[in-house]
DNA sequence: CTCGACTATCTAGTATTACTAGGTAGTGAT
DNA sequence: ATCACTACCTAGTAATACTAGATAGTCGAG
């Protein structure tokens, strides 16, 4: 992936994927489909991962084993009370965010 | 600043202070007035300073030291060429990646 | 039966970027 | 002389996404 953005990802991956198990309780291997079809075709599997491992253990996430007839065990995902403000706190700022962003794109000399 | 928020500006931090730069050339510390101006009130002046070496050593940008009245001398830097080629693109990702954020918040549960 | 493809999870080590928490220096007013 | 403001810079830390693998289960092709 171009470095750009790898870097413009850094803080909104947590966020999109915390929403997507908001909506639909699942899996790591599933979400990165998920994301695939989103756009994030170049997200690597190991920060999906890597991902799931902390927000589990900020405790954001409820997590359940579930056996798969296809392959390994599958380690299903859902969002808890806490899990949800955070995604609310999320889209606010980046609400925010995006704002102050256009803003400045609208300003530019081009 | 909320750990949420320093992680949601790494990589869009670059491509405003150069936006700004390509408007008016101008110096680190009036960068940093600028982005206060703008809602980036919690940005580090160290990060300012490290973003400016960063994007000089890069040769995004031309530099040239102009005496101050009020202190030390400036650095004054202005966008290139190359660092001109680098803010389309930024934009250019910038509105990829919003894009797909608007709609993944379009569609999730509230 | 073995090999590859697909499903599924996990880890160690690296790069990048923003942060904290200072230091250094010039100018002018009290 | 000290303080405020202007102006720049640095060392070390934290967070997050990356590369580049390893490990394992299921199933179909050869």
């Amino acid at each position: 992936m171009a470095r750009h953005e790898t870097e413009m990802l850094k803080g909104t991956l947590e966020g999109v994927v915390l929403t997507a198990l908001s909506t639909t309780p699942t899996h790591g291997y599933e979400i990165v489909a998920w994301l695939r079809e989103r756009g994030f075709e170049d997200v690597a599997e190991g920060t999906v991962y890597a991902l799931l491992v902390r927000i589990e253990q900020r405790g954001l996430v409820d997590v359940s084993r579930v056996p798969s007839d296809k392959g390994p065990s599958r380690k299903v995902y859902s969002v808890n009370d806490l899990g949800q403000g955070y995604i609310d706190e999320f889209w606010a700022l980046w609400d925010t965010l995006a704002n102050r962003l256009a803003a400045i794109n609208r300003g530019r000399s081009r």
